[in-house]
DNA sequence: TAGAATAGAGAACAAGTGGAGAACAAATCA
DNA sequence: TGATTTGTTCTCCACTTGTTCTCTATTCTA
């Protein structure tokens, strides 16, 4: 759904609006700010700003135009289970999760919970929540998120030689793998971890 | 539960208003406030803000309009680090950190900065952050912080016997230490794990 | 250049909203 | 105890506000 120039404005108006006031604004308003004096040309414009997901439909509500929130203030997307040597197992729909600013990197990130116990020499337990930040390259020592032969998904710690690249467990009984370069993507890089001692 | 115009300039006139004021205002007072010569009109507004769990309900009670804490928006306080053998190293005034709604009891929580390996076979590093839930009673088994003479805290592994307190470090270069009961304090148990791998 | 898409004006409508005020019960005060 | 304050419930009313029309002007596009 594409938006026209004077949608675009509305909705820049109606933000800036936001930041000043407390209040949603009513149509007469708006109208006013825009220097329209038909509240029926005004309707028209919010129904495609409602139709483009930016402003919440209200049928016949009279609460003033409220832009829909950003997901940004819920939280960051929980994708789902990683266990070493599967694809991640992605829950039916993401659901957002709160997490510590301290966490969050400038990139996009979002949450895996981690299955299995192949990182448990770092303080990575089976359960726990970590929480990545999206990127496509990392420095050696990280740990990060592998797709291996667009397949399985794993959190290893990365070493990086010319043509190929080894994953590190953190467990002791475990080996380290080898992988040629093509074979591994990076899908993030681990910032944060999360762990619950609920009952 | 969406709130028109007047509601949310109600809410925050409420808000307002009980910084400056100790006692919660009557309705007469509030409809003075708000210019308006009818309680009957208030009390549907008033009504509107309870269902949307914003104001507590007051069921008769006289002066009786109260905020409901919104303890999520703000998170729970950051108090300091706690490292095994000192008193809590408190930071100058309590911080507030968002925290998953995942890692929060029932009852009030709290975070403190691990300092220190006592706990590393648990995978609770040096520079983890720690939610713990206030209680002065722990299950045997439960990580709790436990202040010792009231001098010293600590977070360890709790065993209670009879007379006697055995706090276990998960250190296998550490050793469990005895106190008899009266020595111990309770401070909270552990609830949750947060670990930033930020560079 | 014709037709489509975009923008706006203005009328008319229905429903939601905000408020007044009466009446009542319980809590509080004198 | 009786009088008053205070929260609650109720009905009634004015009017704001979102919505839906139709009609017109302008800009863009094939």
């Amino acid at each position: 759904m594409k938006l026209t120039r004077r949608q675009q404005e509305i909705y820049r108006i109606l933000r800036e609006n936001l930041e000043h006031c407390q209040l949603p604004p009513t149509y007469d308003e708006l109208c006013g700010l825009l220097g329209l004096s038909s509240r029926g040309s005004l309707h028209k414009h919010i129904r495609a700003l409602v139709a483009a997901g930016l402003v919440e439909p209200m049928d016949g509500q009279k609460r003033g135009i409220r832009l829909v929130e950003s997901s940004m203030e819920e939280g960051i997307p929980y994708l789902g289970r990683i266990a070493a040597g599967r694809p991640i197992e992605a829950v039916s729909q993401a659901q957002p999760m709160q997490v510590p600013e301290l966490l969050l990197g400038k990139r996009p990130c979002y949450v895996l919970q981690v299955s299995g116990d192949s990182m448990i020499d770092e303080g990575i337990h089976d359960g726990d929540y970590v929480v990545i930040e999206q990127r496509e390259q990392a420095r050696d020592g990280e740990i990060v998120v592998a797709l291996i032969d667009d397949e399985e998904a794993t959190l290893k710690r990365i070493e990086q030689c010319p043509g190929k690249v080894i994953l590190h467990p953190a467990n002791s009984s475990m080996r380290a793998m080898d992988y040629t370069t093509e074979r591994v993507r990076i899908q993030g890089v681990l910032r944060g971890l999360i762990r619950s001692y609920g009952q």
